[in-house]
DNA sequence: GAATAATGTAACATATAAATTGCATTATGG
DNA sequence: CCATAATGCAATTTATATGTTACATTATTC
């Protein structure tokens, strides 16, 4: 389940806990998901890319292995 | 949370019995989903994706109000 | 190089996605 | 019409996403 999260949330200038913060989650959770060892609802990765000013198919698109 | 499911699969001619086998899990949930009453994870939106030859951005980005 | 910010990660609790079973309703075709 | 396929939906169970707390490690800055 790897992703472009943590990349693109240094594109827009957050940290972890800022990006939390913002979309009314915990750090851990936004670490969790940025090291891909789990699998975020939709809404969650919805919020997250309002937040970072992203698409899902931008940050949550990889190829066929999501594993 | 509403989607394009059921049109994406439709036009990808298959029922949700048919789609729920194809992506491995039950046909309830793919009624739930298409229903928009809830929140898949984001696993099980790319696995749909796949089967119906779709992106994420095509069925589940909608508009802000992701309720 | 010490203080602090940012991040990684673990254990446990809670909320909820998803499975399972079952039954009702609505197409669809004979 | 009647049979069957497709779908809607409810109750209960199970798996897991997320919260909470806490501590360790790695930047970063003075």
């Amino acid at each position: 389940m790897k992703n472009n999260l943590k990349v693109a949330r240094v594109q827009a200038n957050l940290t972890q806990q800022e990006l939390a913060v913002k979309v009314g989650i915990t750090r851990q959770t936004i670490s969790l998901i940025e090291k891909g060892t789990y699998n975020p609802t939709l809404k969650l990765c919805l919020t997250i890319c309002y937040a970072v000013n992203k698409t899902l198919d931008e940050i949550f698109w990889i190829d066929k292995e999501c594993e």
